[in-house]
DNA sequence: ATAACATATGAATACATGTTCATATATCGC
DNA sequence: GCGATATATGAACATGTATTCATATGTTAT
C-alpha cells in the first residue's frame, strides 16, 4: 500500500482564496444532519443484528425475540424507530406484524460496513 | 424498480431448521460492536462536516475551527474520538498539528452515504 | 364474553455523548 | 525568561438514547 500525501494541505495562515476552496469540501448543515441520521440508525449493535435479520427477509417480532434475545419490548420500540426513519415497511397478518427492510440505501451501507468490518 | 417480494418470511410458528436459517443471517454480537463503532463515528452532524474537511485534505486544528464555526475545544475533542479509533493521523509541525483522514473504508461509507442524501 | 396471544406505547431509569469552561502543555518570537 | 499562539484535556453539564416495567390495544380461539 502506498503512502500517498494528501493533495493538500490547509492552515490558516493561508490565503483566504484557499480557505474558500477548502470551504467548497465542507458539506452543508442541512445534508450533515440527514446524513447523520443514516448512520445514526446503523450506530446501534442491537439495531445492527435486527437489521441483519430483516436485510433479506420477512420476520415478525416474536420470531425476532426469539433470534435476538431481546424483550418485545425493546424490539418493538427499535422497530418503531426504523419505522419512523422510513427504513422499514410491516405488514399485518391475523395478530402477526411482519417487518421487512425497506430502504435499499442503508441496505448498501449495511453490507458494505459488514465486508470491511468482517475481512479484519 | 420492480416491487420484489421478500425471499422469505418467518414467524416463531416456523419449525425450527427454519428458525436455524434465520440465525445464520444473525450477525454475531463482536461483529455488531465493531461494526457500530464504524457507523457511530459517522453518526454526528458535526463530525460529519468535519470528517467532510479531512476526506481529501490535510488541515490544522485552527483552520477547522475557522471553517467549521465550532470552539477549538469542541473541534480537538472530535479529533481525540477519532485519534482513538484510529481513523485519523495527525502530523505534528511546530505549534501547529495537522489531521487526515485515515480510514478508507469510513471514507469509503462518508462517500456512498452522501451520494444517496444528496440525490433526493 | 373471556382467556390467551401478539404487538405497541408511555413513563421511568440508566447510560452514553457532545459541548463548554477552565486550565494545562508546548512552541514560537522577542 | 516572557507573552502570545496552538492544541489538548479533565470536569461539569445538558441532552439524547436504549432498555425495562407496566399497561394498552387488537386478534384469535373457546
Amino acid at each position: 500500500m502506498l503512502d500517498v500525501p494528501t493533495a493538500q494541505t490547509f492552515c490558516v495562515s493561508d490565503d483566504t482564496q484557499q480557505l474558500a476552496a477548502l470551504n467548497e469540501h465542507l458539506i452543508s448543515s442541512p445534508t450533515a444532519n440527514r446524513l447523520s441520521e443514516v448512520f445514526k440508525a446503523l450506530s446501534d449493535p442491537n439495531r445492527l443484528r435486527l437489521i441483519s435479520l430483516l436485510i433479506d427477509h420477512e420476520v415478525c417480532v416474536h420470531t425476532l425475540e426469539a433470534v435476538l434475545g431481546m424483550s418485545q419490548s425493546a424490539i418493538s420500540h427499535q422497530l418503531r424507530h426504523l419505522r419512523q426513519l422510513n427504513l422499514v415497511r410491516f405488514r399485518k397478518e391475523g395478530r402477526h406484524v411482519y417487518y421487512a427492510l425497506d430502504d435499499d440505501h442503508v441496505r448498501g451501507l449495511f453490507k458494505q460496513g459488514l465486508l470491511h468490518v468482517e475481512h479484519e
